[in-house]
DNA sequence: GCATTTCTTGTAAATTTTTTACATAATTCA
DNA sequence: TGAATTATGTAAAAAATTTACAAGAAATGC
């Protein structure tokens, strides 16, 4: 019924457009963000036409009003805020570049979220919630990951540890149990060194489940892998977004994991509380 | 501005609603699918109020009239697929948690994006562009956030150190030179020993830009606070969204610096890169 | 426990916004 | 070029939203 594409749906119907129509499908395009905001009197003015060609354009590409087309409309534009140009340039303001490291990473956050295979989170949770021991595996960017990955399993009570030098997790992955897993942490997917303790563990019947994009290497030669394509500023700084994209699918699998182990777990974290609050200061 | 989870402000300001404005926003959750299709008086009706009831409800909930508030349920039903009816598969609990644990990540980074103090901000850039040494302290789950920033500034060819040791903090605190910039990080704001370690490096004549809740004692204590009020998920574990909200500011630090540092530090990203290329397989 | 004040909520009116009806202008085709 | 057709805008009607206000409920003080 809803065209899932609004924006594709005009630029198809644009050539079956009546003149004036037309102004307001171009207007609609070149400016898709102001116009949800508007009113049907305002856009009419925008693009030069009369308000009840705006309302003959809407029922044109499908809707069955205005209020109708400006729904449809926002709904497109929430699922793609890519819409507005995300690109931290020199000149840049305090608060744009402020506001463009948030959206962008929002934006990351939510492909990502659409785009993670649940079968393969479901047996990442299955086998962590099986392992004697987890060990979380990563170098540069990742290893930071990997550390705080560590402390949240930690907190789940799982026997953890994060390694983030070759020769540790070599030693580590030798002495691992059948079922045992290890996360592999890459935000590059193509770490040789990764890949040998991999290889490693998977020898020592250790369950690997690689967190890397899709198609690398490293996603291929885990047991499970999850798969996240963030997309990569390649500009002024590596691995932004996708290093906070690899912290939520942790997250993800720490919930799981919290999940299985159910109401157990409760009285644990509440236990650690109150140790941790001789800590802190009132 | 606008809230991006508009359901999760909803269940926010449940408490402070009036009896019948309730009644809408329980409404509301119910089937928030329906809602975005109504008019204000259907909702009346069926939630069992009046109309202009209807509409304190949206401004209640930070919306500038009804309008504004299906424009914005609709926003965000659109990005949630999860809140469309699906039947209930064996995947969907998986669903459900892992949307809830990026919604909520979402949710927080962009309340944090526009709570952010921006002076406090610009002068924390000049103050690390002004360093000798940057260094990063943090414990706990801040700890991996500390590495993590160690490692981006250090790619910004920045001196910089993490330590997640108390005694290691005491004795670089000690040494640091007037004007050398401590980037102390914290989810509670209340860590005793990092307040110990920040008195330290203050009589050093270091800068101390603290990173933690507003109101907290380390907020206090550092020269320039960035103030981080990420909502704390009570529930199964600690700092979740928190963590990654802290990241988020890393990153904008990063950014700021590297635009102030500007051009020369391409050249040196891109030798760094090919440098790394070597450790990876194609 | 009653009177007074304050806060809630709904009714009805006013305003705003959208849509329809229709007339005029523009275009097409013979 | 002129009749037919289509396109577009004006103005009025309808619909929807918002405001103003009054009645009712709850809370507070005496």
């Amino acid at each position: 019924m809803k065209p899932a594409q609004l924006t594709q749906t005009i630029s198809d119907t644009m050539i079956d457009l009546r003149k004036s129509e037309r102004k307001v499908a171009e207007f609609v395009l070149k400016e898709p963000l102001g116009v949800i905001r508007m009113r049907i009197v305002d856009l009419a003015q925008q693009a030069g036409v009369s308000e009840p060609t705006v309302v003959r354009f809407c029922r044109a590409v499908g809707c069955h009003g205005f209020q109708d087309f400006k729904l449809a409309l926002a709904q497109q534009l929430a699922s793609s805020p890519s819409y507005g140009q995300i690109a931290v340039t020199d000149t840049d303001s305090t608060r744009e570049y402020t506001h463009k490291v948030f959206d962008s990473t929002v934006d990351t956050l939510l492909k990502l979220r659409d785009s993670l295979a649940l079968e393969n989170l479901e047996a990442a949770v299955a086998a962590i919630c099986n392992a004697q021991r987890v060990e979380f595996y990563g170098f540069g960017a990742s290893a930071a990951v990997a550390f705080d990955a560590q402390h949240k399993f930690f907190r789940l009570q799982i026997t953890s540890a994060a390694y983030s030098d070759p020769h540790l997790q070599n030693m580590s992955a030798t002495s691992l149990q059948p079922g045992d897993v290890v996360i592999a942490i890459s935000q590059s997917g193509r770490t040789q060194a990764l890949l040998d303790s991999m290889e490693l563990v998977k020898r020592s019947g250790g369950i690997v489940i690689g967190l890397a994009p899709s198609g690398t290497p490293i996603a291929h030669s885990a047991n499970i892998a999850i798969e996240i394509d963030a997309k990569e500023d390649i500009q002024i700084y590596t691995p932004l977004s996708s290093r906070i994209a690899h912290l939520a699918v942790i997250d993800v699998l720490a919930i799981g994991v919290a999940q299985k182990k159910g109401p157990q777990l409760q009285a644990h974290l509440q236990q650690l509380q109150s140790g941790l609050s001789s800590l802190r200061i009132d």
